[in-house]
DNA sequence: CCTGCTTGATACCTTTAAGGTATTGCCAAT
DNA sequence: ATTGGCAATACCTTAAAGGTATCAAGCAGG
């Protein structure tokens, strides 16, 4: 049995008449007579009684009609549903996320992704940065979100925006009145740092420039994330340096305040990483929607 | 698309591998490996990942294989399907059966048919003679159970029994106590016949009888149906002439003697008709049905 | 680092089967 | 009896599926 005889079979059921039908199909009469013959042979069922004024559907080709137009719109179905899915506007796309990454931008990309592709179940995984090297390689996971990567062979990232650093203040302190914070003002005061796990980090960045400008750290607390670190600072626990774009987040007593000289390369990226052989074309779509996530950034700046 | 190309991706998704899985399919690889290109340039989408221990299913492809093999079962549901139905296995039998004619032969053979062939839906309608013989014409039925039937071009019939005459007496008549009634007997009584409407009818054969024996007969009443006469009889208005598989029919205060002296002719019988250029498989499955039921009723006899 | 093995892809030929033209046979309406 | 419309048949052409031989690429073992 084939797809082209049921579409015969269709065509001939719907004409009541094997000639008007070849018409139809764009086929002269003989052929669509051999192959509706061959389609009885092949089920062994008389599907149409010869009339004088063309052919009638028996009740066993009554019933192979319902099923036959049942398979063609599934196999139209399929076909255009496997299209979809091959330009990427349909299937699961699983992301990891860090943390405390949950603040505006990686909101904002899964927004307008959602918007472009509703077909996309997006599916989110808190994971760490160890943790989503290791879901990419198994395939877990598409795409993960995460800051201050080392490169890797197997793994590729684009850079979507660059931090620049800000200190959280409790809102008495006497530092919370002034525009800018110089690093030297921060010489020996506590200050809490994050995140614990696997290194390098956001700690290693903030040791870096502490060490650079030859000012001496005091840390006096390690916590997990940025909104463990601004809660501490909340309560009283010293500063606490932040990439700008945690600064979003809204604790009672704690204002930011941006950190001034500093050299350029004082800032921390968030990217996105994923595997390098992965071409799927829902991960392209993604990565097509952060790039021109980060173009509209770059053009409002 | 073509189902053969269906069949093989299945079969390629499932191995991993082409060259395997046209071993299972009994080709070569080449073939195979060209009917997968086209599969995938006809849809446009990658399906397969090509690696160096084989293939791997795109998302897409994933997605393909899930819709394939439900065209693949509904193919061959619908081959199954039409295949029984075919046979007379599978469908629907529209039966008309006359007025009172519900009394144990058809309920029996409608019993027998639907245990022999449970996937066939029977749906009954209550038709006269007139009628069956119209809706027979118009395809609305396909077998008609009646009696007394006038040979007709297009109609073919069977006849299932022979039933003789049997009077329906009250019991507290005279008449009630004799083991067999005499017609002279019943000369000048009332009698009430049946059916109204199209002739010629049982009436016809009962005043045949009454004419043939040279007995005058009293009609005192005409009504629709023999059910409708023996609740006359109950009701005092007289005797009633039935046939006797009527018989089955208890009414309080009614009794049923035979009727003797009478030519062999007298007898009505019960057949079942069809049109004579319906081939269809359900059916000479039912004719089949009958035919069965007929001879055992021979063999007891 | 090279070699051999496995895998899918290509090139070219053979065979199967689908499509076309011409014609026949059948039934029905005139 | 005749004609018109329909499906079926006979015979040929063409398209496409399958087969054999061979190639190219990637990985494993020496």
């Amino acid at each position: 049995m084939d797809i082209r005889q049921i579409r015969y079979f269709v065509a001939v059921a719907e004409e009541r008449n094997i000639g008007r039908a070849a018409k139809r199909l764009f086929i002269s009469q003989p052929p669509l007579t051999r192959q509706i013959q061959q389609l009885e042979d092949e089920l062994q069922v008389k599907l149409f009684e010869r009339t004088a004024k063309g052919v009638e559907l028996t009740s066993a080709g009554q019933l192979f009609l319902n099923e036959s137009r049942n398979i063609l719109s599934l196999i139209e179905q399929a076909q255009e549903r496997t299209q979809r899915a091959g330009k990427g506007q349909l299937g699961r796309l699983d992301v990891a996320i860090f943390g405390s990454g949950i603040l505006n931008t990686i909101p904002d990309i899964l927004k307008r992704f959602k918007t472009a592709y509703p077909g996309v179940n997006i599916v989110l995984h808190q994971m760490s940065k160890a943790e989503q090297i290791e879901a990419l390689r198994q395939k877990r996971i598409s795409v993960g979100f995460n800051r201050l990567l080392a490169p890797l062979p197997d793994i590729d990232s684009t850079m979507i925006l660059q931090d620049k650093l800000m200190v959280a203040v409790r809102d008495d302190h006497p530092l919370a009145t002034k525009p800018l914070i110089n690093l030297k003002e921060l010489e020996n005061e506590p200050i809490v740092v994050f995140p614990k796990g696997a290194r390098p980090n956001f700690v290693d960045l903030v040791s870096r420039v502490f060490q650079e400008a030859g000012v001496t750290m005091n840390i006096s607390q390690t916590v997990i994330d940025a909104v463990t670190g601004i809660a501490l600072v909340s309560g009283g626990f010293g500063f606490c340096l932040i990439p700008s774009s945690a600064s979003v987040l809204q604790l009672p007593g704690v204002k930011y305040i941006p950190l001034g000289g500093l050299p350029d390369n004082a800032t921390v990226d968030l990217s996105c990483i994923y595997l390098k052989d992965d071409h799927s074309p829902l991960l392209s779509a993604f990565l097509a929607v952060v790039h021109e996530y980060k173009s509209q950034l770059n053009n409002q700046a």
